[in-house]
DNA sequence: GTCTATAGATTGATAGAC
DNA sequence: GTCTATCAATCTATAGAC
């Protein structure tokens, strides 16, 4: 509910170009976030990041441009994320590190991904072009992945793209939905504990349920 | 794109105020759903009613209570769709139906879905009672009883509340993201087999990764 | 680079003729 | 009940002093 950066002061002048336009962004993320695109004003961008208005369209031309690369960062995050996905030997090591590491930005970057899942929920406006060519392109090699695994007889039968909107859905959820499930909780974050609890049990269901056994288990 | 209903045509004076406050409330779902609550616009709502933006007024007195009018009626086709949860004699039933029903209104009321989302992201300022109350009773009620089948043995032991975020969230996917998963989809609509085979590959997943073995299942 | 002041457009809402 | 005209507030964006 405060500062993002703590190093220098905000008004220090020590405070270089890029620390301030990522202060900036830092805080343009939270409020797309909690607002949308719309709903967000230059304005509440600015007092957060303790700035006047005009300096925000000194650093970024456009509200427009500043929400671009706000959605940009996030995109490159989970695509890096999604790496872990194939750097491993086996269906139940893979995919339980790639649902691992999700659910673990969810915790960490709830902010980016909520701004991601506005964007899509409008219909992706400004990134459109991503959706086409790079997720595209990253999903279609994750499916063909998936497919050796079943021809090989290691995955039982599913329809991989499903198997993954699964995964996607069920991850991001603990992010975009915290607020509904914090409230559940009586009003509270989800403990140490309870993250490890929930990630064990998407991991569990999900591995179990394409006939895997998950690393550990007992029966 | 255009009329949502089709019964008398927008400018007849055979339309009932009922019949207009319908109108109304569909077009402004698809606009907060598209836009969020800040990036709705009055103007806008008013134009896909085919009404001046003044009438708009004169039916709601605000946008926040055409907004709150909106959010409530999506929540109660939730609960009611929710109710064929406990109707059931085995857990394989109640979770199927369950499941398959969040997966049909997913289809039907994709926009009702992606105006709750939007409300819940921003932190729910203007349903949060609804939350605290009523889908907080309903979550105990069902953690409850899924507790019961697991001492009795029906079902794996797993925690009950982060299954039940795990069918929201997968379910409530294929309309908050119905865009990304339209486009991935070659820009094309699901068809009727995509959206069966979805909801059995979700069932399935489910059901198996907690034990239970899905009707009419082959291995 | 930083800020104040403000232009120009758009917003939610309303007054008042019909 | 319906509509035009308009208000006051707020928005993005910019001009120009420092």
């Amino acid at each position: 509910m405060d500062e993002t950066q703590s190093a220098p002061k905000p008004g220090s002048r020590s405070e270089s170009r890029e620390e301030i336009e990522r202060r900036i962004l830092d805080c343009a993320e939270r409020v797309f976030a909690e607002r949308g695109f719309g709903g967000a004003t230059m304005q509440l961008i600015a007092d957060q990041a303790e700035l006047p208005k005009a300096n925000l369209h000194y650093y970024f031309e456009s509200k427009e441009k500043l929400y671009r690369q706000v959605v940009e960062r996030i995109f490159t995050i989970w695509l890096e994320a999604a790496d872990s996905f194939e750097t491993s030997a086996s269906p139940e090591v893979a995919l339980s590190r790639y649902i691992a590491r999700k659910m673990e930005l969810s915790r960490t970057h709830r902010y980016g991904s909520k701004v991601w899942a506005n964007e899509v929920m409008q219909g992706a406006p400004i990134i459109q072009d991503y959706l086409e060519v790079t997720l595209r392109d990253w999903t279609e090699t994750r499916i063909e992945l998936i497919e050796r695994w079943i021809a090989a007889g290691l995955v039982r039968p599913v329809e991989p793209r499903w198997l993954l909107y699964m995964i996607w859905a069920t991850t991001q959820h603990y992010a975009d939905f915290a607020h509904q499930i914090e409230t559940l909780n009586g009003g509270r974050a989800l403990s140490d504990a309870q993250w490890r609890a929930a990630t064990e049990t998407v991991c569990g269901i999900i591995l179990r349920g394409i006939g895997l056994q998950p690393e550990g288990a007992g029966a």
